[in-house]
DNA sequence: CGCAGCCCACTGGTCCAACCAGTTGACCTG
DNA sequence: CAGGTCAACTGGTTGGACCAGTGGGCTGCG
């Protein structure tokens, strides 16, 4: 017996989740007029309040400008959409899980090797410790994939927490939201992320950065990194 | 005689901003609860749909933890936010402005550096014209820093979109977006940002760009918008 | 006396109905 | 025909009622 506990959704979530769709999907255009309240709130059969909940979230998101007394209109999602809207891409279909991981794999390259760096520059002492505990806390071998997951996040957390940078801190949040919405069974599947698995990688990673080898740090980290990027553009190409 | 358009603020979104100050701050600690809806409604004196509409905009922050029948309580922002939350702490005086300033710059240097590295392997023809003309675009010395913002945010805008990684345009949006908030005041008075001035540094970067020099492209990149970073993490240390 | 189990008070979730407040454009007036 | 007026939209706010989970206190059985 297989048992998943029962998921609740609220409607102002669900009339959220299918704003946003239409949004990036592009089936709503931008500057295109959204009908009025009233009538979503009857077209979707639901009460009014819960469409302006989910509006004002779509408005949070940057996908809509609200205005008293006017209608409500879309707005250009690549122009105005926060970070934050990525996971929503993947569920919307507005775009190719596999472009979406391969951005994402991009901006985690490029952003963790610049935190390895500054992590070896002015990471306390306790904060470096806590890297290199991170990294042995890495399954040995045989470990699947699923497992890694956890011990990679916290060494990475770990070395973000080390530049004392909130941007950094904030982005991996996002970017792993983004991540779990495509889904690492896409990653499983394609055989994608041999570097998770790579131990000894990561507590090399790790002693560069507890020796203060800024320039080292960030050369492993950008091509460890470089190595799951390159298999998503592989990947793609096929 | 000094006119400003006047600012009607939505009740509702000043109720959101209130609680996301008092968790950013701290005042509110993580896995605290929040009064209920009811007497949140009666403090702030408004109606609880605009508590409801504030809060449903905080629970999708990453800032709460709302469960029907229990009780909502607060989650730990680092760990939970996303990086559009960025701009809020500014507001929410969270953190100085000064070191958000320099988290901003930090990750925009290594994102910046890396989309123009892409930019220049993987654009197209037209892409890249597009980029050198945002280059040239650029006003010439005697400039203020303040009129140079938009020609600035033109030519990353372009360079980015020739990447064709979403993760990095909205990023950039989000970016963006915090900056604005801490406003480019500060910027000017700490004389920061003398890299925004240097239009022949820009038409440089552009070359490399357009000549597919995607390592030369990305050194550049990072020289120029190091500067900055360097700049403001002067201006800390006094 | 101890504890299982019930029950109610409290939490958030949803709905209905009305009214306030800007915006817009059709229409009437001079 | 130019101008101003006003009515019919739009979103913004309020009140109150009721539904639906949660959790702790109380009750009563063993």
């Amino acid at each position: 017996m297989d048992i998943t506990p029962v998921t609740r959704t609220a409607v102002s979530d669900v009339v959220f989740g299918q704003l946003v769709a239409e949004i990036l999907s592009g089936r709503l255009a931008a500057e295109e007029a959204l009908p009025g309240e009233r009538e979503l709130a009857e077209r979707f059969g639901v009460n009014r309040h819960a469409i302006r909940e989910a509006l004002k979230r779509v408005q949070q998101s940057g996908l809509v400008r609200i205005s008293q007394g006017g209608k409500t209109r879309v707005l250009d999602w690549r122009a105005n959409a926060g970070l934050d809207t990525l996971s929503q891409l993947v569920s919307a279909g507005a775009l190719p899980p596999l472009q979406i991981l391969r951005d994402i794999a991009e901006m985690r390259r490029s952003v963790a090797a610049d935190a390895a760096r500054l992590c070896a520059e002015r990471a306390s002492d306790e904060q470096r410790a806590a890297v290199l505990a991170a990294a042995e806390s890495y399954p040995t071998d045989s470990a699947s994939i699923a497992d890694t997951f956890g011990p990679d996040m916290d060494f990475w957390t770990a070395v973000i927490e080390g530049t004392g940078n909130v941007a950094y801190r904030l982005g991996l949040n996002t970017l792993v939201a983004g991540f779990t919405e495509v889904g690492w069974q896409t990653v499983v599947d394609l055989g994608l992320g041999e570097e998770y698995v790579d131990r000894d990688a990561h507590i090399d990673l790790a002693r560069l950065i507890v020796d203060r080898d800024a320039a080292g740090a960030h050369r492993l980290a950008e091509e460890l990194l470089g190595r799951t990027v390159a298999r998503i553009a592989a990947a793609i190409k096929e």
